[in-house]
DNA sequence: TACTAATACCGAAACGTTTCGATGAGAATT
DNA sequence: AATTCTCATCGAAACGTTTCGGTATTAGTA
């Protein structure tokens, strides 16, 4: 039904192996049968068939992409759009992205099918993936790329977000605002994301030479999430700390955090002034719109493929971490 | 280095094709061997290699799924949950999901490459796909099924969501309640999706024996987001009728819809009362919670996905539509 | 007992490419 | 003129499966 490689070479009176080697421009063919070769594609309308490509030369022209059904399916697409990210960068280099989730409590049994029938070139592993499977991945000796999240004691290349410099920004900016009792609510730092943000906020005070009022920061929360914002600001407030400025540390428990000042019958930002981090969509749906740390996500998933792409086509493993750039975006709540 | 189908064979001193046998869960092996070459399978630790037994089978495995560009990257992860849901059901039936999205101006160029390379079984067009791309798909002659949008003049196969049903049952919802004077708001009714639940909104009146004012019907919005919400509440305020319940045909033009009320100091649902429809995520983080139709997005990915395996595995195809049941959700807003 | 049927298993072709070593024709070098 | 080199091209093996036709062996039937 379809041409397949024969038939060109029929047609165009060369053999198999030159027409292969004109698919895939190598050197060795005069200009004139290429170009014949090409047009007899053209009236074909030949396109390999890939399968049986990858069969023969051992490519697959997949990555693997892997994270855990928490991160897909939780309500802000953070990791969807570094996904998507990856989907746009990869048709750029001719790759497919095979999307796969995990459960957390991983078990040998649900090794990604795409490693067992050895279906992919390079594996993406985005956010906390369960241990037992990184295990399993550097057994196959895969290039291997991690986002937001990296392996404690192995070797690794892994693509971050700049979260220290995010929260010096931040800080910073409330800072010059005129702001010096400034509370930072977060949660979960045995994350390294969520620690370095609050590290970023400690250096940004030390900068200006405020002293830190451990008072004001506020760390005991399980999570990151919009109830836990909720909650670590009311503990804020039974402190009794004067404060006029508050760094959440991701835009979920700024949304929380907002909760609850509004309960109180606070003004944001007259009395008040809060930024987040992470720009997530409701960032711009709160009232007041908040000022945030914006992180493309868009881009993490692009680096991803893009360092993947280079680490399989020249066949050696790249080390070390890439820091993505932040942007500090002003709006109504500071 | 991996061990092949030769090997098991070699081990378990029968040949290549009687392990195939085994493999495929085919009949004509004694259970004695059998169990000899599960056992040499186990103990190598073979898993046969995707790519070559797709290019002997003539099955590939993969599901392709299109979506466009708009679709994905939209703030609400409607399609993103369908898609997730696909991707679970398709790990049941042992098939990947190959994504790829499409800009809305499709030109030839752009066909995806795993429809040139013959890389899926069958496809899944997910929202409002560029009509060229769907003349090449029929071409094909491949499986196909839509989800939420179908072609106007072909046979198909659709997931639907039971909009008309979803529109009555809301309706209904304030008429219980005692509303009487009841608005719509929408946009795009070229939609298949808004006219239905125009139409289910117009029948629930009826039902009630409420005369239709269509004065209160505001669909000349170009689109179905929140500033179209906005706007076309504030349409509303302005013919001066008088109601006491909205009926938006979604959550997010309800979220702009409360902004204009919100605007306006007035109460709801003292003084109006609010209805969406989709139950996004952000509906619940709306103030009061909103009362909308909920949508379960990831059956609806999922219910593509298994009817596409079975037309792949009987190899026919199935025609008609799928209505996805709706469910009202009763928040605060009413 | 002789023939047929069913069962368990095997060998080899086929799937559509890539790749590698071989070949022949000219061009360049000795 | 003989030799080597380069270049364009080719043939065939290889990739790891599935599948189909064939063949012993055994069981069943007349």
């Amino acid at each position: 039904m379809n041409a397949t490689i024969k038939d060109v070479a029929k047609k165009a009176n060369v053999s198999v192996s030159t027409v292969s080697l004109v698919l895939n421009k190598k050197k060795g063919v005069s200009d004139e049968t290429k170009q014949k070769v090409l047009r007899v594609i053209d009236e074909l309308n030949y396109h390999p068939y890939g399968i049986a490509r990858g069969l023969a030369s051992k490519k697959r022209g997949n990555i693997g992409f892997i994270l855990t059904n928490y991160h897909f399916s939780k309500a802000e697409p953070f990791y969807t759009k570094i996904f998507l990210g990856s989907e746009f960068e990869a048709r750029q280099h001719n790759y497919y992205i095979l999307l796969t989730t995990v459960e957390n409590n991983f078990s040998k049994h649900d090794i990604p099918r795409f490693l067992l029938e050895r279906n992919v070139d390079g594996v993406i592993l985005a956010g906390k993936v369960p241990a037992g499977l990184i295990d399993y991945i550097y057994k196959y000796d895969l290039p291997t790329v991690f986002i937001d999240y990296f392996p404690s004691k192995r070797k690794f290349f892994a693509v971050l977000i700049d979260n220290l410099d995010g929260a010096i920004q931040a800080v910073s900016h409330l800072i010059n605002k005129g702001h010096s009792q400034i509370a930072f609510i977060g949660g979960d730092l045995s994350h390294p994301s969520i620690q370095y943000r609050l590290d970023g906020y400690k250096q940004a005070l030390q900068q200006a030479n405020i002293p830190i009022n451990e008072e004001l920061i506020i760390t005991n929360e399980p999570d990151t999430t919009d109830v836990n914002g909720y909650n670590a600001t009311c503990k804020l407030f039974q402190t009794n700390q004067p404060f006029t400025a508050i760094f959440a540390a991701n835009d979920a428990m700024a949304f929380g955090c907002m909760r609850c000042i509004k309960e109180k019958n606070i003004k944001v930002p007259d009395r008040i002034a809060l930024v987040g981090f992470d720009d997530v969509e409701v960032a711009v749906q709160m009232e007041p719109r908040l000022t945030t740390i914006k992180v493309n996500k868009e881009d993490i998933g692009a680096i991803a493929v893009k360092n993947m792409a280079e680490m399989i086509s020249t066949d050696r493993k790249v080390l070390g971490k890439i820091l993505v750039p932040i942007e500090l975006i002003v709006r109504q709540s500071t």
